[in-house]
DNA sequence: GCTTGTTGGTTACAAAAGCAACTTTTACCA
DNA sequence: TGGTAAAAGTTGCTTTTGTAACCAACAAGC
């Protein structure tokens, strides 16, 4: 055989904790309001920071820019979410929240600051801060603190 | 807006850690052997914890039945697995690595071991011990550590 | 102005994942 | 012993993702 662990390799662990953690989650945006990750993630980003453009939650998300036309489109369909103009280029389409778009919003924070509570409920803060910084490193998200 | 953070939301937090992490090495059995992240896997149990059948890597590995059906199908065409029959139970086919499969392991283990090191280079030793605990708890590996 | 390159975004096609139905074999139990 | 249920795997079909090509608008250089 060989000594070589899967449970401490670090691309499957956390792998397994990711789909773990978010199963609960994503039956509630998925249920409540028929949205698929994707949509849920730009949702989000609109809502969390504002106004912006698809390749602004490209760059945010890190997701293909395909998989951000496709949640647009399905959120646009739901009536979550438009886009307008933006004035000085025309390529760019500036995506807001529609009210059925915030309400889903406001609702599905709720569940994820609940969730997140449950999710961390048996770790000490001490453990807590160390996972979340340790997690932001090698997500790289010191790196490009947009 | 709202003070809710996506960078310190676990779901996502693991996302994108897992994401950015196996970038590098599933580039490597893609490219090196042309293997599919659930190959790989099923590679890894059979390599690592000696001959089981699908259902005993679906239980541990927790994928689904059919993705493993497929899986196998795909190592058996490159001649890295064969199955033979439980004496005892005809349903069950017990698999096996075969040596080519298994020098792909062995040389897999080798990147991968590499690769992990490289990701907590920059993490204290201590800081590694809590990390590694705490998404062994989250992915559950604690409750069955089969 | 023209031409070349780049950026924002969509679309078409191929690969992979998810889900439900199905086959075969075994286990249980009245 | 016969009948029902359950387990191991596979297959077919649908949904989602990945990839590359594409269109339209802009930018820069000449």
């Amino acid at each position: 055989m060989s000594d070589f662990d899967l449970r401490t390799f670090l691309p499957y662990l956390l792998n397994q904790a990711a789909e773990e953690t978010s199963l609960g989650f994503s039956r509630v945006y998925k249920d409540r309001y028929g949205m698929l990750r994707t949509e849920w993630r730009v949702l989000f980003h609109l809502g969390r920071y504002g106004d912006m453009t698809a390749s602004e939650i490209c760059r945010l998300a890190k997701m293909h820019k395909t998989k951000i036309s496709r949640a647009v489109s399905a959120l646009e369909e739901k009536r979550f979410v438009a886009g307008r103009e933006s004035g000085t280029d025309r390529r760019r389409e500036i995506l807001t929240l529609l009210p059925q778009g915030r309400r889903a919003f406001d609702d599905l924070v709720g569940v994820a600051e609940r969730h997140d509570r449950d999710l961390t409920a048996n770790l000490s803060s001490g453990e807590r801060a160390v996972l979340i910084d340790c997690l932001q490193r090698l997500a790289g998200f010191d790196k490009f603190p947009d």
